[in-house]
DNA sequence: AAGTAAGACAACCGCCCCGAT
DNA sequence: AATCGGGGCGGTTGTCTTACT
């Protein structure tokens, strides 16, 4: 318990990551996965612990990350999975390819919260504030006369931490099939961060089946082409200026028939959203999970070029030997991951010597562009890890933009 | 221009869960 | 069954930037 055993070590750094650790982590996780965390620094020359360097890469690091600021979608989809889950944000993070729980957490505590309130919403309750005040009014009272009768030991559900989120508790105490949400695509296959420590969430009735049922019925009253291309969404009476009804109660949440008109477009690692499962461990509880595919087959020519799907294992070839050089290296999709020996992200042997680390350690090269530009600009960052100029780099997946259509019938049945 | 407050973002800490032994 | 280590999560703190006085 308490703190991880890595942190006793002495001499490992803290605080801000220096662009040469960031580079040496990614350097090292691009090429060899990160397998076991408490190894990696070792292997990666980092005098960080295996948290931290873990801690880095996901929120940071992944390649796979959205940059930039929120869309108005993504902050009412938010505000909403916020109401049904309540601060678990790693769940909420699953629904929002692209953003890690941090930055949700960070944009709930410094800035959501704020506009909730300006709204005359609270945003632990969600339900109006004039309306939680005067339960909390009740609350005291109640309180005083309980502690008056010595019973004052009740849970209490609307504390600051709303586990679970207050739809949901609503949800426990009204019929959710009075809306039409009946299940569809439930957990059935509940990946561990569905079931990590939300043991609440799964029995029974779920919040996540209670969400995704409503992703599942909106769905099936939509075509299911347009299921898969855009994720159909509630609108809600969060938008701007909006106020909620004087009622949380799920009935007044405004939703359209067909829920359409609120969706949101997302590329094709939306999918991962919406399936909630099994494609959603991949997006969160597996990191690697994600690969941007720049060398494709050319069956299908048409589709998006940096396409980041769930189905997808990044995988180093393992025809990147010495003959072809580091210049050379493809980055390959390939959904056949375990079938190929060679490396993986995430599996690597966690024996790895220190040997072996010596030899991971990656040479270093000269810095013509300054690092957070190749964080936030995915042409230098892969032209980076190809050892390529962003210019060559485009002009490769301009001529080899293609996709891989097996991958998602592999693993999304 | 300097100081300060507020906001945004990054990272750490402590705890929990789970699988291996 | 008990213990241990690794991974993950949520809360909190620290740091940097920006806006304001």
């Amino acid at each position: 318990m308490g703190r991880h055993s890595c942190c006793y070590k002495q001499k490992l750094r803290k605080g801000l990551w220096s662009p040469e650790e960031d580079e040496k982590l990614l350097r090292h996780i691009t090429k060899y996965g990160h397998g076991c965390w408490s190894s990696v620094p070792k292997q990666a020359g980092l005098q960080r612990c295996g948290k931290s360097c873990r801690l880095r890469w996901i929120n940071y690091l992944r390649p796979d990350l959205k940059r930039g600021t929120f869309s108005q979608e993504e902050e009412d989809l938010i505000i909403e999975l916020h109401g049904v889950l309540g601060n678990r944000w790693s769940q909420i993070a699953v629904q929002l390819p692209g953003r890690t729980d941090n930055e949700i957490k960070n944009l709930w505590n410094s800035c959501l919260k704020k506009k909730l309130r300006q709204r005359g919403i609270d945003p632990v309750t969600h339900k109006p504030l004039s309306e939680v005040e005067n339960g909390e009014e009740m609350d005291q009272q109640t309180n005083s006369r309980n502690k008056n009768s010595g019973s004052s030991s009740e849970l209490n559900l609307n504390a600051e931490n709303p586990k679970p989120g207050p739809a949901l508790q609503q949800q426990q105490h009204t019929s959710v099939s009075a809306h039409g949400y009946q299940t569809g695509m439930e957990c059935s296959s509940s990946t561990k961060a569905m079931n990590s420590g939300n043991n609440n969430l799964i029995a029974s009735s779920t919040a996540n089946d209670f969400f995704l049922d409503r992703f599942a019925t909106t769905a099936s009253n939509a075509q299911q082409s347009e299921f898969v291309g855009h994720l159909p969404i509630p609108q809600l009476n969060y938008s701007s200026g909006a106020r909620l009804p004087t009622t949380t109660s799920s009935s007044n949440l405004w939703f359209p028939q067909g829920a359409l008109a609120g969706s949101i477009e997302f590329s094709s690692n939306a999918i991962c959203t919406v399936l909630p499962s099994l494609t959603s461990s991949f997006t969160s509880a597996a990191p690697m999970g994600f690969k941007p595919s720049i060398t494709v087959p050319s069956e299908n020519p048409s589709m998006p070029s940096f396409a980041t799907t769930g189905s997808c294992y990044w995988e180093a070839s393992a025809a990147s030997n010495s003959s072809s050089g580091s210049s050379s290296r493809e980055l390959q999709s390939n959904s056949s991951f375990f079938e190929n020996s060679g490396f993986s992200w995430g599996l690597v042997d966690c024996s790895t010597s220190d040997k072996d680390a010596q030899i991971h350690l990656m040479e270093s090269q000269p810095e013509e562009v300054k690092w957070p530009e190749y964080l936030n600009n995915p042409l230098l960052m892969a032209a980076a890890l190809q050892n390529q100029t962003p210019q060559s780099l485009y002009n490769e997946i301009k001529t080899e933009t293609h996709f891989l259509p097996h991958s998602s019938t592999t693993m999304w049945p």
